[in-house]
DNA sequence: ACTAATTTGTTCGTATGTATG
DNA sequence: ACATACATACGAACAAATTAG
């Protein structure tokens, strides 16, 4: 075992349980070199990998800092945006930028089982995750079915809450669909993150008994999340 | 720009319009350096770039080669991918630039369950869909367990068919792990996209009985697909 | 607004270890 | 056994960016 292997290990445990939380600033290479006994570049071998692995990022000037992990996110039967964040002990939010009703496109009517015009609830706003912006969401309702829920989304905390509110109970992904896009402009500055950057984009359908209740189109930041595939075990 | 990027830049380039065939030995690092006018390490930065990249590998003792380059064997793809494309309507196909057996890294080994270290067979290529490719590929499998698979890859027409001759009967997808990153110029001009353009990533891990038999790394043009997730109905 | 100190990034030099052929 | 070539590690210096005062 090379030294600047068990240097990378043991800065990884203490990563891992916490020793400095997210955001904090490492001590000072020069620093890290003298605990360790080792040369600048050593320490900086370590970190580097650390660095590639996404628990570290630098900069110049300024140090080294703990990244926030990036947050598996499980795309199961029944998607829980709330529920998986919190699962993986991190703290979720949104924020809700507008929430309109109007009448629906040839798609949104598609999807949701609805003659084309009929009226839908349209949500947009931003995912949080530790505070952090993680994701753009554009959810789309059909009116007739949930009349109450604009109010309840402003009310409740969660997507799933605010359903609950309406009455509904218990409601599943039928599909959904993936792809990626490059952030514009707007949506790189409500992410935080630079035009030009990674999109994966979901388009999701969710079903409560015999009706199509919602229509989630999510713009995640891509080194934010990796959307992960529970498949059947044997 | 530094030093090390331009270097990088430049042997990028080179590789890119086939200086060197895949397999090739570069020259050495102090040749390199000579050649650059540079030290030996500024040279061994930029190596170590592109082998992150994948377009490199080093073997100590041996020197560094061109992991992958625009060489086609056509092959067909893996059973679902096939059958999926196929089942839409279109004619799926792929090529294989490269197979190769050499010891594993640490993150493979740990995916596979072996030592690091550990001789694994890597095929890397591009998946085609009516002709064109969509997505780059780079699948790993444990040589222990498949001492002849690099063999059967080539006088099979699937990989299902070649782990079936090793003896692979029915191997079970275990998890799927989605990302998005932007496209290089490599991956783009191999893609026929433009560098800056998105890719979806998935990251797939295979088991049969008790061993996990493939890794599956695969760049997806993002304008060209939409992954879909039929979820279980109830 | 400016300066100085701090901190990471890059580049050189040098030496030794270890695997390959 | 031997030379070659990559891997690791130390030391030194300066550049570039950030931050503190």
């Amino acid at each position: 075992m090379s030294l600047w292997q068990s240097i990378a290990d043991q800065l990884r445990a203490e990563i891992a349980r916490g020793k400095w939380p997210p955001g904090t600033r490492l001590p000072p290479e020069t620093e890290l070199a003298a605990r360790f006994g080792v040369n600048r570049h050593t320490v900086r071998h370590a970190t580097r990998v650390l660095a590639d692995e996404g628990l570290l990022y630098s900069r110049r000037g300024a140090g080294v800092f703990i990244a926030a992990s990036p947050v598996d996110y499980p795309l199961s039967e029944r998607v829980r945006f709330h529920r998986n964040i919190a699962l993986s002990g991190k703290v979720p939010g949104r924020t809700i930028d507008t929430i309109m009703t109007r009448p629906s496109g040839e798609v949104e009517a598609h999807a949701l089982g609805l003659e084309p015009g009929a009226l839908v609830h349209v949500a947009e706003g931003i995912s949080l995750v530790d505070f952090k912006p993680v994701a753009l969401f554009r959810t789309i309702y059909p009116a007739d079915l949930l009349p109450e829920l604009p109010a309840m989304l402003r009310r409740e905390e969660s997507v799933t809450g605010a359903l609950l509110a309406c009455g509904v109970e218990d409601y599943q992904r039928l599909s959904t669909r993936i792809t990626a896009r490059i952030a514009d402009a707007v949506q790189a500055a409500k992410l935080q993150i630079e035009p030009g950057d990674a999109l994966l984009r979901t388009e999701g359908l969710s079903r409560w008994n015999e009706r199509m209740v919602e229509r989630a189109l999510t713009w995640w930041a891509a080194e934010r999340v990796t959307l992960t595939l529970p498949h059947v075990d044997s």
